[in-house]
DNA sequence: TGACGAATAGTACGATCGTTCGTATTGTGC
DNA sequence: GCACAATACGAACGATCGTACTATTCGTCA
């Protein structure tokens, strides 16, 4: 890896911490330069633009996501046991990846979704490449036998998603100690509603 | 309503088409000087901080909110048409009530939830009450032989709350056709398991 | 209608915003 | 070790940020 691809990549970095905090749209030249030690022009010189900056970031985000959550849940078995895992995962997936705060990526839809653009197309490509793998699962556990064959996949991961929304609420915003047994809850209620014959 | 009272009334209203879009972080005194016609020392004189313009303007939302979904739903029967007229008011309260963009109690929400301060406070204290609002219609419902009496009341607000959100991210970031109908399925599925005997 | 306070405008401030440009430094392949 | 490209810096730009001031216009009530 070249010099110029480690300070980018370490440029990332500090700006997914930032984003976590505060948003992406709290990323600014200035901010990022003061964090990394760099000047604002030299940081300035490895995007083109803030928004490009911006995009890069919350692809970086989405890479991070991948590899905290999809890439371990996957030596899990195939069917119900790689749902949990995939599920357990991605309710904790921030701290486990250093990240102190919120979901950045669920931070990026909310700020994004009504701004058509680069940014709002980058954050709808995770969400759909997101649940694509996800009712991918979940046709796996169709497959096993785990869930019954007639399930509706797409109304499944509806709301599978809404549980892991729930839960960030829960814990960020109301700081409720019981956010992650309710969010276990409501995902075992779904499981079981799954795999009974209707 | 005296003149003041008139135009911080519509300060207020413009800063909530405005956060609708773009979210509270995006209020600044300049833009909503432009939009409302007024200059910049003029509507900062209304409000002794951008905070303190913020915080007022979470708090519109907030009455904008319960004007638009509690207080009508106060018209239906109590017990489970109260609830469901809650819910039906509730997917689309932002038409409803002329923003046509996102909810910004969910933008605020995400926003703020990672930076304590009246911000933060103001957004908790909506959802706190929002949610124990719920929690006694679903009482109601109880009462009313709706709903099964050992019904876990908290999990089922926190359920709810889930197909909202995942609602809203459905609707609003990927602009699925069908997002209403999977939360209205979500919803009924929910009713349904919490009017059975366990 | 006149007076007085409330409401709005005008101007200016230091700070920060994204961005550009010229220059210095540094990493890298021969 | 030389040369050239890659990388980083420093200074400056116009714009906008939030927030002081003072001055002017306007509503309101005696």
């Amino acid at each position: 890896m070249s010099k110029g691809e480690q300070t980018r990549y370490a440029i990332l970095e500090a700006a997914l911490d930032q984003a976590s905090e505060a948003g992406f749209e709290s990323l600014t030249i200035g901010s990022l330069a003061e964090r990394t030690g760099l000047s604002k022009s030299g940081l300035f010189a490895h995007f083109g633009s803030r928004e490009d900056l911006q995009v890069a970031a919350i692809e970086r985000a989405a890479q991070r996501f991948a590899e905290t959550v999809f890439m371990p849940a996957l030596k899990a078995p195939r069917g119900l046991p790689r749902l949990r895992a995939l599920f357990e995962r991605w309710l904790d997936w921030t701290r486990r990846t250093g990240l102190s705060h919120g979901c950045p990526m669920q931070a990026a839809a909310v700020e994004f979704d009504d701004r058509p653009g680069p940014l709002r197309d980058a954050v709808a490509a995770h969400f759909e490449r997101l649940e694509h793998d996800v009712a991918r699962a979940v046709r796996m556990a169709i497959e096993q036998g785990h869930l019954r064959p007639d399930l509706d996949i797409e109304q499944f991961v509806f709301d599978m998603l809404g549980v892991i929304f729930a839960y960030y609420h829960s814990a960020r915003l109301l700081r409720h100690d019981d956010a992650a047994t309710r969010a276990r809850a409501a995902f075992e209620r779904l499981v079981t509603a799954a795999s009974q014959p209707d």
